[in-house]
DNA sequence: TTGGTTTATATCGTTCACGATGCAAAGATA
DNA sequence: TATCTTTGCATCGTGAACGATATAAACCAA
């Protein structure tokens, strides 16, 4: 067979499984404070900066709107965040912390020195993890700009 | 707030964008020969070694049966597959290829260098490529030993 | 103002992922 | 042999992802 068509020769699967499994790893810690993932990613985004429309949230994630309505409709439902509509332009959402959801974060300052722990492989070191994430964004650069 | 809890700070997400985009990128060639992409795994599975019981499929995935099982059924649906009880062990679900499955191999040799040309990065070349491998790897590694 | 286009968000259907659980065959132990 | 445990696979429910499509507001040109 083609060397090519072989699972160990492929990049994309490294990273499918490698985001899989590392995602998995956060799940105690979410779990604990009633987050999936893809929420937690949410809330990084409004704690940095709260009240922004559904489409500035879902252009930091790379996502589309169609995977963020149900995502933020659930959140709403859990509590931990608004959602109005825009004064200024009535098309758009405007996603809120509610203080719940704003408490949230003294308890996820945790997480990710948590999950650091169970990630820390001897290929990823502090020396190595710049040239690593540089070598993931120009990748996720290359993707997203050809996408569009 | 916390340099930690900042989206560009963290591995996982870079992880979870990366693997998105570039599964996207495979989207047009598979959809084009019927498969989704992990049912392109499966198929690269099975072109190495035809006739594997659902568990060993599952554990080259990094996947579990109660995601394979659906997939394989989807599969079997679309007549790339077959699924038939172990005779030796009972228990053991034998998947193999059908002649249309079989046949698929030679339409797909293409993919992995089509998609190979979306991708290129210049973070990602011949040279550094193996480097990258290994990382990932360690990573998967670490994360699916700590599982179990 | 009318009519056409773009923009922002949402709805729908399908396919993963995966935790929790169920079940039957195989293997182990008393 | 009778029971106990393990193994292999499946079912179920929930939450993403995402392609395709819909809807309404905003914008723009005639």
């Amino acid at each position: 067979m083609q060397e090519q068509l072989k699972l160990e020769n492929q990049l994309c699967f490294r990273l499918y499984t490698a985001s899989r499994l590392i995602t998995q790893a956060y799940h105690p810690q979410l779990s604990g404070i009633g987050l999936t993932y893809p929420q937690y990613l949410v809330m990084m985004v409004l704690w940095e900066k709260d009240g922004q429309p559904v489409n500035d949230i879902a252009r930091k994630l790379f996502l589309e709107t169609n995977t963020v309505t149900p995502l933020l409709k659930r959140m709403e439902a859990e509590g931990f965040i608004s959602r109005t509509k825009g004064q200024a332009d009535a098309r758009q959402v405007i996603v809120r912390l509610t203080s719940k959801g704003r408490a949230l974060e003294k308890e996820a300052e945790c997480i990710p020195y948590e999950v650091g722990k169970a990630v820390a492989c001897r290929s990823i070191t502090p020396e190595s993890a710049p040239a690593l994430y540089e070598t993931l964004d120009d990748l996720i650069q290359t993707l997203s700009v050809g996408g569009r």
